[in-house]
DNA sequence: TTAGTTGTCTATCACATTAGTAGAGATTAG
DNA sequence: CTAATCTCTACTAATGTGATAGACAACTAA
């Protein structure tokens, strides 16, 4: 799962992206629009700025704005940097590797193998969308089994 | 990032089915080759008894043994039944679908739509790994920008 | 029948992580 | 100057996680 804080932080970028070049936007904007705590959006959009991924304006008539072009800003790099990785194991991260505690000699862990193949299949995916990408609300849910799911 | 527990749950069972038809095995055996600490592995095997997909002997010569082909239990089931869900978000999930807190409606929520999709992927290649398939722990490194990491 | 082996169940614990808050400080436009 | 706005460090409460304890139930072989 992604934390919730990962989850206010891809919301917020999402929100700059949308008014980029459009001045800078207020925390309180943001807040209010994305439905984020105010507090804890603070220390969210702090630690982007100082990651180079959002540019602050202090003082009266401040705020933020995206620091490079949405296209520039792949879900597969917002995933890493507030998350450390994109791996479902520790084991299987390519950029943020860590043993996991208690398991075999990873060169005997099948657990491993099948999570390095899904952590590719998932950056491919991650690192293909950008902030720039419309990303349709509703996509069409195919069922693997045949039908389409009218529920979504 | 997977639990440990269910880190732990996918090597047991990985193991059963090292071990299928060949009688039950016994919990020591599973904890000493899989490096699970006992206590711990017989909350996960209880509980994996209660779901059906393993039989237990108790008394001498007891055991476990699995209670389903490995060819019938696929990875996704496993993660789904420990975890509730395959997907990174609440409102993502196909089967334990739940509102995220402090969210857009999510009609209009971008980072939904793309946890569907991601989900969706991530659905498809774990339902078509099963406990029968052998899984090469080194499995080759293709990276997307076109070269092969030597590292693995 | 009973001793010994093996699994079952409920409760509990320590620890780490997470979500969120407090509040003083720094910066800037007007 | 002053009001608006972001910044930083620390703190707290709640939750989840990994792991253990120990009494109990079931089964087999002798």
């Amino acid at each position: 799962m992604l934390s919730q804080k990962t989850r206010y932080t891809i919301r917020a970028l999402q929100h700059l992206a949308d008014h980029y070049r459009q001045g800078s936007v207020r925390l309180d904007a943001i807040a209010t629009a994305q439905n984020i705590p105010r507090k804890f959006l603070t220390v969210i959009l702090s630690e982007l700025v100082r990651e180079g991924l959002v540019i602050s304006h202090r003082g009266r008539d401040g705020g933020y704005e995206l620091g490079l072009q949405p296209v520039d800003i792949r879900y597969g790099d917002i995933i890493r940097l507030t998350r450390g990785s994109l791996a479902l194991t520790p084991c299987a991260s390519r950029n943020a590797h860590e043993h996991c505690a208690n398991c075999l000699p990873e060169s005997e862990c099948r657990l491993r193998a099948l999570m390095l193949t899904l952590r590719d299949e998932m950056a491919t995916m991650l690192d293909r969308t950008t902030l720039a990408d419309r990303l349709d609300p509703e996509p069409a849910f195919i069922d693997p089994a045949g039908g389409i799911d009218p529920a979504g």
